[in-house]
Parts: structure tokens; C-alpha cells; sequence
DNA sequence: AGGATTTCTCGAAACGTTTCGAGAACCGAT
DNA sequence: ATCGGTTCTCGAAACGTTTCGAGAAATCCT
């Protein structure tokens, strides 16, 4: 393979400037610069990309750094920052943390000298707690190696870390908005795991609808899951148990909503004849499950995407460092007997 | 960061030998390995992977390049290739060719510059017929980079190059051989894209079956489909139309199965009482819908797992390349209606 | 035309490793 | 003591780039 030393010689010209043409650097005259392109365009030159980082002292990589690739939410995230990163020619390095701290910690040692451009970070830590690591992150990683952090849809409330996450408050105030304008007026909510933020914003979203309706919040009309199918189920099977009396539920991801969907067709229940359901995220389970579910539209391409901009693009958006994408109500028949029950399956 | 020539001059001793330490060469005294590695571990050195990468003409990575990141099929492959790649240290690359032969070829050659060790290749590329890019691969990258390369449920039947698979033709008879057992004589079979080669050997293992049952092949009774749940959904239609007649469906997928059964409930027909349907493949769809699916369990994890060992392990499996692993059937209520309708939701 | 500027090109020194061959130090045997 | 033979340690040259400062060449001004 051609090397810069082989493009000088044949061009008879310096490795230095070799160098500048490449790098498109402008002091290189133009009738030089044309031939030396000519050479390159022979022999068929590839820059090598171990040489630049090791010199350069950065690599043209962005890491993802996640508890659990085979989460239902990650492959769209992932392909959006793929997207991003191929737009600028850089490489995308993925880590399972396999759901460790340790792990986690260890990964992010590996990354420290690998000099990766930036991490899309989904942590398990709370940066909020932890303040060992977050000062590992912010000193090592970011102020002397460089490195861009984007959080996705941060576990903390820490916000000098750049992120990207969804608007989960406006989302969950959507789903009951639309429950509560069907008409509905006990509305259960299946919550997920309460550590999380992102899971008590979307909570949140749920008091804040019933306020505008001046309904008053019934905490015996909620039930706390931790996002898992199983979860939704054991958590309508506790409403229902309860004395039911809701016609509807809000659960906080779609999946719980599949859970909570197969509770009450085995109580017997119709779905939404006699509860409507809404879920949140909608991940490709909502079309799949009969009835098809009503739910939040989270852009996770765009999300992924955005995160990657901010590593690639780093300069220009200084300030604006937390991006919150908006998400979309989709009515499917699950609350609304009468939507179409068209199958948009994402091509897949 | 601390790098060998610091460690050096901390215990005054030379790079190499530092090196020599790190390497873990025998050919360091006892004492003086013991001094250095104190040394080490004080300073808390690091090796820089791109120094190393230059030197030694490699890197320590296995890329990934499959057409498609989002498919249902993929997460799992990607979570056992990772682990097999963390047990060596290695990193991995992801390469979304984006349904794109000629992005394809383009990563391509940035693997080639990039000294990756291995690439797990999910190609669209039929490489029977595209002999340049073939000889590109075993030519240039194979013979003169030494990159092992291993393909993915391989679309070619070019048996040169390593490959990992599920035992398709097993699987399409077991399939097929499930619904003869319970007594249907009558069973339809909805293909998948009929190019490619795994999906011709389930199709073979559909025939297979009946014949081990005396039973003639009909080609009324067989619809081709894509893969899509909505080419299951069509092919089902047609089936029907054609005058039915059949009593089981066989699909090659899962995702086609789910179509089959939409198409099914709609015509007013039950499953498993009126038709019982099996799927292929046991995505996590299979216990999602309603009845849960019989299907052939993939084991897509060790897939990816044994893929990222003949990566790591070249040397040790030379003469047998190509890994087919066994699929094994899992009955659920779709085809059996006694059969439990337990949830395993794969930790979901 | 001559000097002051600007524009271009180049050599050389890094970046942090690995590896090879040379030689120093030690060993036991004669 | 001397000598072959090990065993250990080290210096130096790579790997393929980037970058800095120096100097040569071209340009401009008066």
C-alpha cells in the first residue's frame, strides 16, 4: 500500500508537502498541488489512519457506551449515530457494559487512551452521587483529553454534561391530555423505574395533565414497574386487584403497555373498549401487539444523530449544550376504537 | 499520561526492556521484571493502542459490517461477537452499509487501511458471481493483510472463506416435521427472499420433510414472501384465495409469521384451531403475539460468539471453517394449543 | 535594480511503540 | 586464568504521519 513517502518520490516532491496537498492545506501552490493529486490519483493512496491518530493525538472514532446493546431502544439511536459519524468520516466503536458499574468504569479507562473524539454515554452511574467519576469524566476525559461527552437521556440532573434526550415531561402530559380528552377522567399510570429521570419526568407529564383538568392525583391509581413487560403485567394485575374503577392507563413505555395489555384481556377486559391503553416510546411493538398501541413517537434516529453532531460539530454549539427533542402523539387503536389500524412496520 | 519512556526513566532502566516487561518476553530477569512491573503499577501506565497499532501493522479490532443495523436479527449477534471481542481485549467497529453494495465496498476499503484483524461480513455482494470483489477480499485482505473474514448466514455458496450459520435445512424440516406429527397433511409454506441461500435451505427442509412423509411437494401451497411481516401478511392472502385447503403454514421467519396470522384472524380463521402456523428464527416477536409462536430458536448470540473466536482464534481452528450450529424447536401455542403460554421475554 | 514582503517548499523532529542485533555480564568447564 | 556459551540488557531504527521553522523563490514597492 501507497504511503506519503511513495506519493513524494514519484512526485519528486516532499513528504511535507505530500502532507499539505492531502490536508488540503493552502499554501500549497496551484500547479503543484494538481500534480501531486495526479500522483495520489496512480497510485491509489489511502491516508493510514494509526500514523494520523498517533501524531495527531486524537482518533477519528466516536465510542457508544451503553448497558445493554440488545435493548429495544438502541438499534435506531445507534443508527443515527452512525449516520452522524459517517457523514464526517469517523468510526463508531461500540462497548456493552453488560449492565456493570465495573464494567463500565473499566470501558471508559480503555477509551481514555484510545483519545476518542467523543462518547455517547448511556450510564448506569449518578453523576450526581458519584462525584469520583464525574470528576474522572469531566478533568480527564474531557478538559485534558478533549473528549466530547453527549449523555442520552441522562440518569442524572447534572447538567454541565452535554445530552440529548426527549422531552419525556411534555410526552407523558400528551398521553394523558389525549386520555383525558376522550374523555376519560380515572386514569391509571403504570410508572417505570423511579430512580430514573427520564422516568419520573414522564410521571410528571401525567400530574401535570390531570392538573389542567383539575383532577386530583390518586396515588392508589398508580403502580411502579421498572419498564419490563412482566413489570406492566404484575402492575394492572395490582390496579385491577385493587378495586380497578380506572378506564384507562398510562404506562410509561410501550412495553409495559404489552404487559398490561395481556393483563386485562385475561381479566377479561377489552382493549379499549373498556380500558384504553396509551404507551411511550413507540418502539416497533406497538404496531405488532393487537390492539395496535397509541403511544409516543420518540425520535430515536434523530436523537442518535443529534448526539453525534454535537461530538463532530463540537465547536458550534457551544451554550446549548442539552438538547430535548419533542416527541409525537400517534393514536392507534389501542385508546381510540375507531383509529386505522394501518401496520407501519418501519420497513422492516 | 505515563508512557514507557517515563516508566523507563523512573527505573532507569531502557524502553525495550520496558517493553520487554509489558510483552511479558521471557527474557527479563526475575528482580528486574519485578522492579519494572512496581514501577508500572505506581505510575499507572497505559499502552497507547495507536503506537502499538503503527508498529505492528495491526489493530485490535473486529468491524462489524451488516446492511442494516436496525434488524430485529442483529442485537444479539452484535452482544456475543462483543463479548468474544472483550475476552482478547479487542475492540469492535460497526459498519452500517445501508442496504448499499457500493457503501459496502466503500467500507471496505477503509477496513483495508485500517490493519482491522477481523471482519464479520453480512454481504449483500453474491460472491459466486462478483469476482473482483471476491478476489479483493482473499487477495487483499486475507492474504495481504491477514484479516480474517468471516461471513454471516452467508448469502454465497463460496465456501472458501469462513462462515458461521444455523443448520437452515435442519430447521425447515423440524419446522415441518412438528406440524406432521400433529397430524396435518396438508401445510403451506411462505418462503423468504428466494436468492438467498438460507432461505432456499429452509424451503429445502420443508421438502424434505414431506417427502420423509410420502407426501408430494405442491407448489400451489407455497408463496413466496421476503422476510417482511407484510410480504407474510400478502403471501397468506394469496394462500387463501388459491382455495386454502391447508391446515398449517409454515414461514420462514418469524416476522412473515406474524403476517400470516394478522391475514389469518382477519379471514376469521384461529390459530392454532383452524391453522397452525410456525415461525423461524425466535426473535422476541414469537412471545409477543397472540398465540406465541412456534418457531426455531437461533441461537444468535453464540453465532456471533463463535464468529468473534474464529477471529481470535484463527490459528486454532484452521480446516474447519464453516461453523453450523444447531437451531432447536420451540413449541408454543401458534402451532399447539396445549401448549403453555409462558412468557420468556428474554429479560427484556 | 534592490531591498522588503509575501508565498511556497522542504528537512527534521516528533508521536509511542516494537524488534533486531550487539554487546555486557555472568556461568561453569577446562 | 582462559575460553566458549548462556543469559540478560540496551541502543537504534523503524512504523506513517503532522508540524514547525528555515530558507528559497516569487512578488511587490519605491
Amino acid at each position: 500500500m501507497a504511503t506519503m513517502r511513495d506519493i513524494a518520490v514519484q512526485a519528486k516532491v516532499s513528504i511535507s508537502t505530500v502532507s499539505a496537498v492531502i490536508n488540503k492545506k493552502p499554501c500549497v501552490a496551484e500547479p503543484l498541488r494538481q500534480h501531486v493529486e495526479a500522483v495520489i490519483a496512480t497510485l491509489g493512496y489511502n491516508r493510514n489512519p494509526h500514523a494520523t491518530n498517533l501524531k495527531s493525538r486524537t482518533s477519528n472514532t466516536i465510542a457508544i457506551l451503553i448497558p445493554n446493546i440488545t435493548s429495544i431502544f438502541f438499534p435506531e439511536i445507534l443508527k443515527g449515530i452512525e449516520r452522524g459519524a459517517r457523514e464526517h468520516g469517523m468510526s463508531i466503536l461500540i462497548c456493552d457494559t453488560n449492565k456493570s458499574i465495573v464494567d463500565e468504569k473499566e470501558y471508559m479507562r480503555i477509551l481514555k487512551n484510545y483519545w476518542v473524539k467523543g462518547i455517547v454515554l448511556d450510564t448506569l452511574v449518578n453523576l450526581d452521587i458519584d462525584h469520583e467519576y464525574r470528576h474522572f469524566l469531566c478533568e480527564d476525559l474531557i478538559e485534558r483529553n478533549g473528549t466530547t461527552i453527549v449523555l442520552m437521556e441522562s440518569t442524572s440532573t447534572y447538567r454541565c454534561l452535554p445530552s440529548v434526550s426527549v422531552d419525556n415531561t411534555k410526552g407523558g402530559y400528551d398521553c394523558t391530555n389525549h386520555l383525558l380528552q376522550l374523555g376519560h377522567r380515572c386514569i391509571a399510570h403504570i410508572t417505570g423505574n423511579p430512580q430514573l429521570r427520564f422516568s419520573q419526568l414522564r410521571t410528571q407529564g401525567y400530574r401535570d395533565a390531570l392538573d389542567t383538568y383539575g383532577i386530583a392525583f390518586e396515588p392508589s391509581l398508580v403502580a411502579d414497574g421498572d419498564f419490563s413487560p412482566l413489570s406492566g403485567y404484575a402492575a394492572t394485575k395490582q390496579l385491577l386487584q385493587e378495586g380497578g374503577g380506572f378506564s384507562a392507563i398510562f404506562a410509561s413505555n410501550d412495553q409495559m403497555a404489552v404487559g398490561a395489555i395481556k393483563a386485562l384481556k385475561e381479566s377479561g377486559l377489552r382493549v379499549p373498549e373498556d380500558v384504553a391503553i396509551v404507551g411511550f416510546d413507540n418502539t416497533f411493538v406497538a404496531t405488532l401487539i393487537d390492539p395496535a398501541l397509541t403511544t409516543i413517537n420518540v425520535p430515536r434516529f434523530r436523537m442518535g444523530h443529534e448526539a453525534a453532531r454535537m461530538i463532530t460539530d463540537r465547536e458550534l454549539l457551544m451554550g446549548s449544550n442539552n438538547i430535548v427533542l419533542e416527541g409525537n402523539l400517534i393514536v392507534r387503536r389501542s385508546s381510540d376504537a375507531s383509529a386505522s389500524d394501518t401496520w407501519d412496520l418501519y420497513g422492516w
